[in-house]
DNA sequence: CTTGAATATTTTAAGCTTGAAATAAAATAG
DNA sequence: CTATTTTATTTCAAGCTTAAAATATTCAAG
């Protein structure tokens, strides 16, 4: 049967939720790649990487840096290689697999990536100025549903 | 003076908020491109544009495709390029100036686009399950806020 | 008119992203 | 042991995305 003409306005709300999430995703994200670009010649993917294995003392294996952040293997090989050639990470074979490769920031990169995220805070900070602190946090915890009632997405 | 150690809790609950927002949008995004790949063979930037398209009755030129998606303009010109390959969109002249160009849905696109948008507004309202009429309609609302104080934000 | 600034679009080079295929090593069976 | 399958990563081709430069046209002074 047809479903011309159909108006149920439940799946027009949700239709609307996502348009301004992917709005307001789309505003931020522009905005901190424009900083992260004039500010330190620098890009998104780039700093993504390095906030991911900053949370992981002993590196991640570029299996892990792709699962965590939610990007394809292939992908994260290039951007890894970007940052091998800058000197922010290094590549370190694991030892007993010779399959896998641990990556890890140098201390350059670390220093680096210190600096950065200080100043990444405060952008997020200024751009979600509207939001008090159990505003941010309950609208947080209702995104966070989303992500919990669709788990194990896989991106390979 | 150095910032080493700050622990300010609102720019933090202002930072979750936004990588709870970018995961959100990202595991969305990956599964509506999943299925416009498997079952439509097209792409998430080539149904933004057919969505803009079917919105505005008599087309829109290429800088208005590129405003209204907050995209570059050099990006259009490539969708757009493939979707004219497709046969679902045509650019015909403005007249009256001769740079610009009018691109609108062909009845085969229009048709296509809007089988398309029947079963979009089905995946995302699945994806959005958690979600009723009312949260819906007011998650959206909070959301709208951040566009709303960061407006004309640039792209190009 | 003509010159110069503004606007609309395309092109280009570089980087990001994906899914699939290729490579290599490890784990599992038989 | 050896063959098969699984796992970890890279490579590849295609498409997406950007910022900047190039083109072409229109608009605004003078």
């Amino acid at each position: 049967m047809s479903n011309a003409g159909n108006n149920n306005p439940l799946p027009k709300a949700r239709l609307r939720l996502w348009l301004r999430l992917l709005k307001a995703q789309r505003l931020i994200e522009a905005e901190l790649r424009e900083k992260l670009r004039i500010e330190y010649a620098s890009t998104l993917p780039r700093f993504d990487v390095l906030a991911a294995l900053h949370r992981a003392e002993r590196g991640l294996k570029m299996s892990e840096l792709s699962d965590e952040l939610m990007v394809s293997n292939g992908n994260v090989t290039g951007i890894v290689d970007r940052l091998v050639d800058d000197g922010t990470v290094v590549r370190v074979p694991v030892d007993g697999d010779r399959r896998a490769m641990r990556v890890k920031l140098t201390d350059q990169g670390r220093d680096y990536f210190r600096k950065l995220a200080g100043e990444h805070e405060g952008w997020v900070s200024d751009l979600l100025a509207m939001f008090d602190e159990d505003s941010a946090e309950e609208l947080a915890a209702r995104l966070h549903e989303i992500a919990d009632a669709n788990p194990e997405s896989e991106v390979n």
